[in-house]
RNA sequence: GCCGCGGUGGCGGAAUUGGUAUACGCAUACGACUCAAAAUCGUACGGAGUAAUCCAUGAGAGUUCAAGUCUCUCCCGCGGCACCA
């Protein structure tokens, strides 16, 4: 017998898919499609981290069992390779991020085919080849068309040490990550993008898709649609008005006072003693300048209602304001009579501007005569130059403002002097269509063609990271929508399905991190044990959606389990007798529900009881190495070479089970007497409820406790038990 | 403070959705094989008790013939948001 080679093994078979295109995607319009997604990897120098296995084997396993299912798949890989720690890497070593990104590039690819996923890499894209930023930029020159691109003047958040501007994500505490020097704003201008147009839809249309509702509730939160009444304050002695924005206009006869956030308009004259007239009391109430009123959420005023809110409370005792109980009015009446319905988001506009080098450029340009002109179409992609400094300028400029060459152009327009914007997009830009461009990455003159966007979108089923929910997910749904009223894409949904993975977590339950030195490398792992029983442990150590605390002792239990199937082969006899059709129901539906642990866990009670018997049928082996094959690719494409099948095993079909086998043809049932297990018995699941409870009552372990009591009740369930009450 | 997820053996976890709690795996112990070890196979493995039994799913109450599962009140851990009117 051959012993288990797994290098050899998996060597071998990745070469062979690859060789005869297996897991290539056809773009067949006549086959039925499916497009499974995983979040493309950022490739960063630490190479591919467990979690990254994890999310991806989940999506091969389904995407294996789709194309057994007849399903033409797509399931992409690409690199989402933008991003602050490569350009940091730059600044440091002074090597150009597009090297550092092609090493790291180079790695993960390497990584990713050691671990046998069915990828279809004849489509990769990387979101830094100016082939594919030529359509980030073609599609951010629309939004500027559509006016929903636009450049507002705000505060960036500045180190003064390190002279540099720092996102949000690079704060730590109020201070720069880097340094800790506490971060001062700087005031700036900025491009934006206007994901608030959309808010109303983005938030509506969750109702359409299928997604966890965990995403739904948190998409929703954080768009944070609220509906209440826009009510005007007139002012005495000022014909001015304050407008204020109330959820509770019900409690209007409670108002007394008015609170402004330190910004409002009128906030200098409410230091000077300004009155305001409650509408509904004809009161007249001050107006008062606070800090709890936000200036950037619903009109930054606010009708003061102490009697109902703990903050406008706090306030009125502090400044001896009077507080007045309310009797409740109705609601609709009250912003009928006083106001008029409107409705407020928390979601704010989308700050695109980067002060960076590694992104892609904005393009435009700033002409003296024609103020901002877009780059035209036909100059696409506006290329990153080199430079020598990937640092920030001492302004806050991006590095790109240092390279007059670059910077000094001509104006498209009039060709007068002009000089080029040099803020670069966020990293979000790329990822919020790389989907769109799996679907004909190659193409020149389109970011996708419509009769390939036909085909294949939306999405069938994308998973990702909750950290994603908000960001990157509400993001893509945004530009989807954008383009879809554009007339360019199919859909106004870009995902169907949508589900999250649990993270992977060093030992001890704390955030895998190069700087803690606590990220674990699969290359060991799959050298010492292979690839298939990384996957398979992976999938095995946990719930999918949940987090996991990385832990390698156990991975020897996969190892040997997959060697129990390799085992298994010796006992194969002719025969077609197929008896696992219980597994095959559990395991089919297990993929559906993303319960793989359980999948593999009924995989293994199933070799355990063919171990058991003295030879195994032919048909059963093979059913069991096609439940498995998803899981464990290369040893089960080996074996079922080895059982004399031509084809691949992912060519095969996926095995039906015959549900009126599933059915035992003896059932367990107990007896309870007042709640307490006492006996059991096997009948045939059949036997009805009468028969169950006269069998019961005849054992002498039951008649041991009902013997001399009165008995006052018996339920009996087919199939499950006879509980008697005494 | 609000929203979401979770708490079950020494450990990771399972539980047909209200029906034998601890499946499957890891670790451990003993046995077989071996000169020996590893590997492999077998047996045991929540706690107490000689046993019959009793107790145990973060804590406490409730509903029910029956609760890990449903309801209420708490405690703890993780993630997100946070003066949102």
């Amino acid at each position: 017998m051959t012993p288990y080679d797994h290098s050899k093994i998996e060597k071998k078979w990745q070469k062979y898919w690859e060789s005869k295109k297996i897991f290539r995607a056809s773009d067949d319009i006549k086959k039925k499609k499916f497009y499974s997604l995983i979040e493309f990897p950022y490739p960063s120098g630490d190479g591919l981290h467990v979690g990254h296995i994890r999310s991806n084997t989940a999506m091969d396993i389904i995407s294996h069992k789709r194309r057994m299912e007849g399903y033409n798949v797509l399931y992409p890989i690409g690199w989402d390779a933008f991003g602050l720690p490569t350009e940091n890497y730059a600044i440091k070593t002074g090597i150009q991020p597009a090297v550092v990104t092609k090493k790291n590039t180079d790695t993960f690819r390497r990584q990713l085919k050691a671990l046998g996923f069915s990828f279809d890499w004849s489509r990769e894209i990387n979101t830094t080849d100016p082939k594919y930023y030529k359509w980030t930029q073609w599609i951010f020159l629309q939004f500027l068309k559509k006016g929903l691109a636009y450049k507002k003047k705000m505060a960036i958040n500045w180190c003064p040490k390190c002279l540099i501007g720092l996102a949000n994500e690079e704060v730590v505490d109020g201070g720069c990550e880097r340094c800790g020097t506490p971060v001062v704003q700087k005031e700036k201008e900025q491009w934006m993008l206007a994901i608030t147009k959309y808010a109303d839809r983005l938030d509506k249309d969750l109702d359409d898709v299928d997604f966890l509702e965990k995403i739904k509730i948190q998409q929703r939160n954080w768009i944070g649609k609220s509906e209440g009444a826009e009510i005007e304050f007139s002012l005495k002695g000022d014909s001015r008005k304050i407008k204020v924005f109330t959820t509770r206009p019900d409690t209007i006869f409670g108002v007394t006072y008015i609170a402004l956030s330190a910004d409002h308009e009128l906030a200098s004259l409410a230091t000077k003693g300004l009155k305001a007239i409650n509408p509904a009391t004809k009161e007249e109430i001050p107006v008062m300048v606070t800090d709890y009123v936000l200036s950037d959420y619903g009109t930054g005023a606010v009708m003061a209602v102490p009697a109902h809110d703990e903050r406008d409370a706090d306030f009125a005792k502090k400044h001896n304001l009077p507080i007045k109980e309310i009797v409740l009015q109705d609601k609709k009446e009250m912003t009928e009579k006083f106001g008029k319905v409107v409705t407020k988001y928390k979601l704010r506009d989308w700050i695109f501007s980067r002060q960076r080098y590694w992104g892609e450029p904005i393009p435009v340009v700033h002409c003296e005569n024609c103020g901002i002109v877009p780059v035209p179409e036909k100059d696409l992609p506006l290329k990153l130059p080199k430079v020598k400094n990937y640092k920030p300028t001492e302004t806050g400029e991006s590095p790109l403002a240092e390279i007059s060459k670059w910077v000094n152009t001509k104006c498209p327009n009039c060709k007068g002097k002009a000089r080029r914007e040099t803020d670069t997009m966020p990293n979000w830009a790329g990822s919020s269509w790389y989907y769109l461009r799996y679907v004909d990455p190659k193409n020149k003159k389109a970011f996708a063609s419509r009769v390939n966007l036909d085909h294949w979108t939306p999405v069938d089923w994308y998973n990702g990271g909750m950290e994603h929910t908000t960001l990157h997910l509400l993001y893509s749904r945004f530009w989807h929508k954008f383009l879809f009223d554009l007339g360019l894409v199919p859909t106004s949904e870009p995902y169907q399905k949508r589900t999250s993975h649990g993270l992977i977590l060093a030992k001890g339950g704390a955030k895998m991190s190069k700087s803690v030195g606590n990220v674990v490398n699969p290359d060991s792992i799959v050298k010492a044990v292979g690839a298939d029983a990384l996957r398979v442990y992976e999938m095995f150590m946990g719930p999918f959606d949940q987090h996991i605390a990385w832990d390698e002792n156990g991975i020897v239990g996969t190892r040997r389990f997959i060697e129990k199937v390799w085992k298994l082969r010796e006992k194969v006899a002719a025969g077609d007798k197929v008896t696992i059709h219980k597994t095959i129901k559990k395991v089919s539906e297990d993929i559906e529900n993303m319960k793989f642990n359980t999948a593999i866990s009924s995989l293994m009670i199933a070799v355990n009881d063919l171990e058991k018997s003295t030879s195994v049928s032919r048909a059963d082996y093979s059913t069991l190495l096609q439940l498995f094959a998803p899981f464990a690719p290369h040893v089960c494409e080996e074996l079922w070479v080895n059982l004399g099948n031509k084809k691949s095993i992912f060519l095969s079909t996926w095995p039906s089970y015959d549900s009126s086998k599933i059915t035992d043809s003896v059932v367990k049932v107990m007896v309870q007497v007042n709640g307490k297990v006492r006996a059991s018995f096997e009948v045939s699941p059949e036997t009805d409820e009468e028969s169950l409870k006269k069998i019961a009552l005849d054992m002498p372990e039951v008649k041991k406790w009902t013997e001399g009591k009165e008995i006052k009740k018996i339920i009996s369930v087919k199939g499950r038990l006879v509980s008697i009450v005494i």
